[in-house]
DNA sequence: TCAACCAGTTACCTTTTAGTAACCTGCTAT
DNA sequence: ATAGCAGGTTACTAAAAGGTAACTGGTTGA
């Protein structure tokens, strides 16, 4: 990440120290940036949720794409699924430690969403 | 964003405090979290690029990408586009106040990203 | 018996995204 | 003259995302 571009000797511009394909910040963007993932992650920061209530939580995320993205959160060890034994059966979603580690970059982007909501509207 | 369940009067689980549409996280990703958007926004931060260089640095991301995001960025105020009356005519790419804000959120992500990698690799 | 709740799944369809490759105008150095 | 650079644009295509609505099968309380 500290590409930059220089002139080599027969004056061509040529990048150095580039971004190998997806950069850390791409890559990063894809584990917690897709449509719906951090807000879901985010609202099972302060304890586990079961399926239904984050459904209700997160406004306008149908129930296919919480699903979608609890697995791919999943995949990731970001999460635990836990089939609790109350009938009928609920599931609880809860963070892993590895996914809390993601909180702060998510409560700053939180915060720094609200401010410029404050600042253009 | 503190929403949570809890049951009314009549024992049904209604969400209190419901995320609002896209929630302040959710917006922020729609600001920062598409495809190359982060990655070329922090590519900015020590100072204009012009637009070619841009794309030499930025490694997996076609000219039409980068001109894509670039208008993204400049349509949210995160950027200026500044004509240079070289010969040929270039063009720089310039991070405004307004961007730099939104720096730390990326630096914090590129480190998470990068020790994730260490320990999955 | 009926409706509601649980945690999803499935089918279907539309929209969006993203990539490739060719092309453009204007300029300059060989 | 022709090849290269600058900063893009355009057309075409393939793939993915994302939304709706119906449905599942078991459970439970009225």
């Amino acid at each position: 990440m500290r590409a930059k571009v220089i002139e080599n000797e027969n004056g061509r511009r040529v990048a150095v120290e580039v971004c190998t394909e997806p950069c850390a910040i791409e890559r990063g963007m894809r584990i917690i940036g897709g449509k719906w993932t951090g807000s879901i992650l985010y609202h099972l920061k302060d304890g586990p949720v079961r399926f239904n209530d984050l459904a209700r939580m997160v406004g306008g995320a149908s129930k296919k794409m919480i699903t979608e993205r609890l697995r791919h959160l999943e995949d990731h060890g970001m999460i635990k699924r836990e089939v609790v034994a109350t009938s009928p059966v609920s599931v609880e979603y809860e963070i892993t430690d590895f996914g809390s580690t993601a909180i702060c970059i998510l409560d700053e982007l939180r915060q720094w969403s609200e401010k410029v909501r404050f600042q253009t509207e």
